[in-house]
Order: C-alpha cells, then sequence, then structure tokens
DNA sequence: CGTGGCCTTGAAGAATCTCAAATAATGTGG
DNA sequence: CCACATTATTTGAGATTCTTCAAGGCCACG
C-alpha cells in the first residue's frame, strides 16, 4: 500500500471515482442565502469540467438531473480573504473551482494549525455539521472562485436519493481518511517523511487534475507547510534543500521539480525501523 | 476556548447532545449478516441506558421507534480481540456499550498509529464508508459489548427521515472535528501539553457516562498512549512522574487521580508563546 | 517462584527548534 | 525608475526536547 495515498485524496480503487473528500458542485444561479461575494452565474453540474472529480461523481443522470435543478451561488475570494471562519454559522458546504484555499483550526492562545489544503474540485466546511458551526476557517491562498452548496437543499435531495445520500456520506468518510493519513503523519513520521508525503500528494492531485506531476508551484508558504505538517518553517526549508542535495528534487522558492519520484517515495518509506 | 474539549469529543452546545462521535445504538434480536459472534440479546436503543449519549441521541420518539424496529445484533469481544480490521469489509458501524476499544491505522511497514479510543456510547467504523472497506482496526483494551449496526439498514431509515439524515450526518462530522483536535494535538503541542489534553479529555468522557472525572483507570498501555499522542512510551511515562511531581496527578501504574484540574489545564495553556 | 509484560528511570545521542543574520523578491511612494 | 519597507526564504549555531538504549523493579500468571 502507498502511503501517500493516505495523506490526503486517498484513492484506492477506480481512481475517477474517489478524488477526494472534496469536489465542485453544479452551479447555475445565485440563490437567496448567499452571502457577501455571491455573483449570478449560471453553470450546472453536468457541464462542469470538474464533473469528474467533484460532488456529482457517481451519481447517475438521473440524480445528476436533480443537482442541476438546485440553485449554487457562486462566490470569488482574493488571496488572503476567508471563505468562512471558525465559530461561524454552518449553512453551505463550498466547492472550489479555482485556486487553492488553507483551512486551518485556531487555538485561544492565537496558534494556527493548518489542517488542510484545497484544490479545484474539493469540498470544504464538511466539519460544519457537528455542532452548527464551522469549526475550521477556509483562506484562499491565490484569487479563487467556489460553489456554495447551501447545505439544506443537499439534505433535501438526500431525502429522496439512496445514491446521493451516499455521495454525501462518502464524502464526509473521506474526509475521516484523509485526516487520518495526516495523523498518521503527524504521529509517527519524521521530517523528510512528511515532506515527502506531502509532495507526493500535491504530484498526485496535481495529476489527476490534469497538470504535470512533476512539476508545479507551490502556493502556500513555508510557514503554512510547516504547519500542516507540524514542523517549523525553518525544518521545512531544511528540507527541501537536503531533497535537493539528494537530487530528489530542484526547488526554486515555490517552484518544485520532481526529479526522482521513486527516490522521493522511499524517502518516506525508508524508515530507521 | 477550552483546548480540552477539541481533543476527542468536542462538546459546545447543551453538553448531552454532542458526547462524541460515537452512539450506543438500539440493540434487540441479532440478524443475519452479523458474523461470529453475534449473541441473540434483545434491547432496544428506547430502554438503552446509554440512549442518551449514543446514536439515538438527538432523535424524536418517532425516528426513535423506527430505530428500535431494527434487528441490531450484539457482539462479544475480549480483550485484545479485533472486532474488525483494517482492509476488511464495511458492513457495520460499532456501538460501544461496555468495555473500551482503541482503533489504529497500520502502515506498511508494521508501524501502528493509534487514532481514537473509544468508550460506552462510541461509535466506531464510521471510516469505511469512504471506500467501502475499514481504514482502520478496532481492537478490545479490555472485555467488551458492542451493538452491530447494519450500515445498510441505518441508509434506509435515513431515506425515510431527515432527522435520521441529520443524525448521521452530524456524527460523521463530529468524528472530523474530533480528528481535527488531535491533529492539532499531534501537529503543536508539546509532550506535556498533550498528556494533559489526553487526560481531560478523558475526565471529561468519564464524567459524561457518570464516572468520577477525577480518579479513573486507564485500559490502555503506555505504549498506546504514546502512540495516540504521538510520542514514545518512554516520554509518556516521564511526562506522568513530571505531573506528579509538580502535584498535579497521582499515578500508580495505569490509576489515575487527578489533583489539580485548574493546574493541569493550565499545562497545556501555559506555552512558551 | 520463575517468566514475561509493563512501567520507570538514567544517560547519551539525535532531531528539531530557537535565535540570528544574510539574501532575495515584491510592492510602495516618490 | 529608484530608494525603501516588507515579506519570504535560506542557512548557521547553539539550545532544547524527545528518542534511543539500557537496566532494574513490579506484578500477574502458570
Amino acid at each position: 500500500m502507498n502511503i501517500a495515498n493516505r495523506i490526503a485524496p486517498v484513492r484506492v480503487v477506480p481512481a475517477r471515482a474517489q478524488t477526494q473528500g472534496a469536489d465542485c458542485a453544479p452551479c447555475h444561479g445565485s440563490q437567496a442565502g448567499i452571502a457577501s461575494g455571491a455573483t449570478p452565474l449560471k453553470t450546472q453540474c453536468s457541464n462542469c469540467h470538474l464533473r469528474d472529480i467533484c460532488l456529482p461523481c457517481g451519481l447517475d443522470t438521473l440524480d445528476l438531473e436533480r443537482l442541476d435543478t438546485m440553485m449554487f451561488g457562486r462566490r470569488k475570494i482574493k488571496a488572503g480573504e476567508e471563505l468562512f471562519r471558525g465559530g461561524e454559522r454552518f449553512q453551505f458546504i463550498y466547492a472550489v473551482r479555482t485556486g487553492t484555499f488553507k483551512s486551518s483550526l485556531m487555538l485561544a492562545d492565537g496558534r494556527e494549525q493548518v489542517s488542510g489544503f484545497h484544490m479545484a474540485g474539493e469540498l470544504m466546511g464538511l466539519d460544519g455539521l457537528a455542532n452548527g458551526r464551522h469549526a475550521s476557517s477556509a483562506i484562499a491562498l491565490e484569487d479563487a472562485d467556489v460553489c456554495a452548496i447551501p447545505y439544506v437543499h443537499l439534505t433535501e435531495l438526500a431525502t429522496g436519493s439512496a445514491d446521493m445520500q451516499m455521495v454525501m456520506a462518502r464524502l464526509m468518510s473521506r474526509e475521516i481518511v484523509r485526516e487520518h493519513s495526516l495523523m498518521m503523519l503527524l504521529g509517527s513520521m519524521n521530517a523528510e517523511e512528511r515532506l515527502a508525503a506531502f509532495l507526493i500528494n500535491l504530484s498526485q492531485r496535481m495529476k489527476a487534475r490534469g497538470y504535470s506531476p512533476s512539476e508545479f508551484h507551490l502556493r502556500m508558504s513555508r510557514a503554512e507547510i510547516g504547519s500542516y505538517l507540524g514542523m517549523k518553517l525553518e525544518t521545512v526549508s531544511r528540507t527541501f534543500s537536503a531533497f535537493q542535495q539528494q537530487r530528489l528534487l530542484e526547488v526554486d522558492k515555490r517552484h518544485i521539480r520532481i526529479v526522482d519520484l521513486e527516490g522521493l517515495t522511499r524517502a518516506f518509506e525508508a524508515r530507521a525501523h
């Protein structure tokens, strides 16, 4: 089993059908309830270029049509802005259309812990159901664009369709599994393994979206990577340098080129014992 | 905000209604599909002493009656035995009735990472939905007794009831939030903070079940605590000793008495910065 | 009463963090 | 277009925390 698959998306069987606990969603016309920033755009899940890796993935034509009847608002978020904040009332689930987000948890003393990075087709906000309030905040790392999916509508839809219910449940479960991987990583890996796992996971997600899996641009800072991986930014930086010296990567600031994927994979399987 | 609340259960509003992503479930009569160990016992959710902290929590009388019509199998597990294993086909969600479990993830190289401890009224197995296979294993830490809840039945029930759907979704979301807390802990706390958080969380869960919050018996070994908290067993042991010297605890092997809860709470809020 | 498992403790070593400084990249206002 | 402020990144060196290795004690069990 490939540990990299456990780091976030977790893709196991047919691939396509499980990109991540995140997905795109139908989008056409804004709707009451969408807070500021809603743009009256008309798009539908069935036409969305992300349909295969997003929410509708796994649904049959009938359910897809029903999804299309929903009026999802679109929302544009500028780099650095919050999509939602921890503690805020939970109303929507958000599907990333373009851009990248980080989600993070706040401690009373102000410490921040990044709990995930989200790219096109991935969902955010699932943690809000528990208490009716978002547990985490979502912040755009670059200018971004999301579908705001009213949770109540989704529930209504699910009431009639077992498939739809299944999809929802699976999405949440996938989020749980994704977090499992992160726990694993935080609980029992060293710096090199963590960073290797992170990069391999990113690589796979880029690939799933049609981008080069071996060369990409990081949207997050060293500090954010560090927070996510449970290490200090200096350690992240040093580990990047180490990988470069081992000729596994070529690093130029945020531009990454994976030179030796096999080696990188070994880097996080190579446990002392 | 109390970080302890973020360590596992995460209880925010009225308390009762959110004990943990785990719950008891109706139990009467065994049913086809329950593997070995099923015992034909007849109990119903509505009569279960765990009903307020388990699955039925939050359901109205009608839904409760519908739950009662389901035939849940009971299963006894001896200390050290597996309830289910990672990779196994997902069929049931399990509610702890008596005893304590640990759930853990396996890495290819054999390393184990404990991802949670589960006590009466808490649910296990929610991570199986994602791929139709359990991602983690559940092992009894002492002789235990569970309700095996066939997932498909639950889905059927949910198809008719928005409330039931809500309950399910909330359970899963709670699991996500619970894991958030662990991530936070693993990602940004030192040994003392981790152990303090762990003990405070345990204390709260004991209290919610009617046991003394200040004096209890640990069901897990130092190694298991260590795995869960991302530290070595020796470090766990040393940290226990340190707390004892600081007169926060009295520790006798697995018997714990919290002498100074306030101090313990400070112990994991007291960050260097 | 011997054996194995679990826990505690010490001492040395390794990994990571902290502090500090230099460099590079970016944006601002003149 | 340039000087300057700001932020992100890299790198070094010492401090700290946690781990590793090792030894001994306690307890339950056969």
